[in-house]
DNA sequence: GTACCAGCGTACTACGTATTACTGCGCAGG
DNA sequence: CCTGCGCAGTAATACGTAGTACGCTGGTAC
């Protein structure tokens, strides 16, 4: 039983050139031997890894997280592994060099701003998270739809003024988020420009400091679109603290129904969106690249869940039963 | 200049063995065409494949998300990659035979049960985190010292009955916390299996379900001792519900520290470890014991943080300005 | 009876690195 | 003038796999 049998039988490529009975002795014995092939000579071997690189701007948001797991359980059904990259600033420098010493055999980015050194030719493959590019592959949230979504529920509640809870953060999602909000604003006779908007990263101090600032503002908005549950909660908070009612007097939304959405005093109306779904696809268009293919780029559904930070609660309904799928 | 030379230069052992104009000569050129050794043939020719697996139960939870961050790190610093495992059931299976194949070089866990046959004879190099076992390299916090300083914090505010909110997931992490709450229970003269306890899981539905029951129980006590923040954030979550008030009727200490704890109505006293410590930490270890070396187990300071969900904060104080280090 | 072919396996090589053993050379000591 | 030794560098090898090309055997066609 040479080394060539042993190989040709265990990847399965035996089909007309080992016998069966000699192929069924040589899976027998790398059972009962606990035989693995391994990873780093098949790496040099075939010049793949087997593994995928995940760069995140910040593993610590439960939207990275989820995003992650969903993508590391895809991995796992092909057989790949993934790598996590997680790492402000030393992002570009370290991504490019781990891939040119070969450790995986591509990338994914759910970053802000991915190297530029990737877009040069003969550039390893890669696949965006939110962040569509020209020409580059991308899987993406369908941000627009849960935007539009979320305004015309805020629209049908009757308020015209929408203040804005922005990402101090950069990103895509953010920005196509505002660009709905401007074109909803227009489209019913405001002015984003008149609207008030404050700015928040997405720790604590900062998500309560740019509540209380949105809440003290004097020209307080009736209505508040926030760039992701975290923001939101910071905001519902800084009411909390300062004694004003929502919904009654603020009515809220934030993005992404995070578990949060649900732990918030009142409990969240939110656009849900699904980051497993999200981390899986983007690892399968990864690898379907990897193949050689050319798969299309994917955007996903989202849905606004209602809850209490716009609608208020029957008085004595004693219940948590304002959750309802909205229309999305 | 051969390749040997070449390889002596860039490992640093061409002291003795290479002039220094040759070896100026192969690092300048190395430089320029952007070399980078092969990192599957290093791996393959050197038996270490300069990565590291870690397997956690959730990425999801901030806590291991943070810890994550923290090995990342740490493990950037020495030239090591983190290789992601998430998934409860297959944990055992799919890490040994990872393992075996040699993607990594060892694991970090941070599970309830790392799997046992690791434990064999030869087997592979690892570390425990938060899960302290006879013979086996570990890094912990002190949940000890945390738990202690809450339970006097309560016993400081005359609270004598102490009520439980506890994780149903297994782990040391929760056990010695538990041994804690009921040795000073005893220390009081009170009785453990008299106190109110409640189960939960740390899904949002999870801990506000848990949060109701122990509210609504007859035998509601005045103080509460949560295992996690986030199963504090439920009880929180349910109590406004109710209508019952913290801290007056309710006192509510969780642990960890997290960013929702600020943000929760009121805001928690929790107790503050640092989980990229943690991580980081673990990584230390591990790539000690890979250098063949016996590192010390580590076990890292906790520190009580008082907030409202304990002490009620001025009426007209018009801040937020409750934040304390405590004793710890 | 020879030539050919299919069926089944096996020797051999390359992947890129780390390491060991070796070579060539100049110089000092005897 | 020969021996020996230290310096500078190189040839050769092994790591474990995937793939290619080859070899052997027995049967069939002419």
């Amino acid at each position: 039983m040479s080394q060539t049998t042993v190989s040709l039988v265990l990847s399965g490529k035996a089909v007309g050139r080992i016998s069966e009975p000699t192929a069924e002795a040589v899976r027998r014995a790398a059972r009962d031997l606990g035989y693995r092939p391994n990873a780093a000579a098949r790496a040099l071997r075939s010049g793949s890894a087997a593994a995928v690189g995940l760069v995140v701007r910040d593993v610590t948001h439960p939207f990275f997280g989820r995003t992650l797991r969903g993508a590391q359980r895809a991995a796992r059904e092909m057989g790949h592994v993934v790598v996590l990259i997680d790492d402000g600033a030393a992002v570009a420098d370290g991504a490019a060099e781990i891939l040119r010493e070969g450790t995986v055999d591509g990338f994914l980015f759910f970053t802000t701003d991915p190297p530029t050194s990737l877009r040069a030719p003969g550039a390893p493959p890669f696949v965006l998270i939110e962040n569509e590019q020209s020409r580059l592959p991308f899987v993406r949230l369908d941000v627009e739809a849960g935007t539009d979504a979320a305004l015309a529920h805020l629209h049908d509640l009757g308020h015209e003024q929408i203040g804005y809870v922005r990402s101090a953060v950069g990103g895509q999602t953010f920005d196509r988020r505002h660009a709905r909000w401007e074109a909803h604003l227009r489209a019913h006779g405001q002015e984003p420009a008149q609207q008030v908007t404050v700015f928040s990263a997405f720790d604590a101090d900062s998500t309560i400091a740019a509540g209380r600032e949105l809440l003290t503002h004097p020209r307080r908005p009736p209505a508040v679109l926030c760039d992701d549950d975290v923001l939101a909660s910071g905001l519902l908070a800084a009411a909390d603290e300062l004694g004003v009612r929502v919904p009654q007097e603020v009515a809220v939304v934030g993005f992404d129904d995070l578990d949060i959405a649900r732990l918030t005093h009142p409990p969240l109306t939110t656009v849900h969106f699904d980051p497993e779904a999200l981390g899986a696809a983007a690892f399968e268009l990864l690898y379907a690249r990897l193949q050689g293919k050319r798969p299309r780029n994917r955007v996903l559904p989202s849905e606004l869940v209602i809850r209490g930070s716009t609608v208020a609660a029957e008085p004595d309904a004693g219940g948590l039963s304002l959750d309802a799928p909205g229309h999305g």
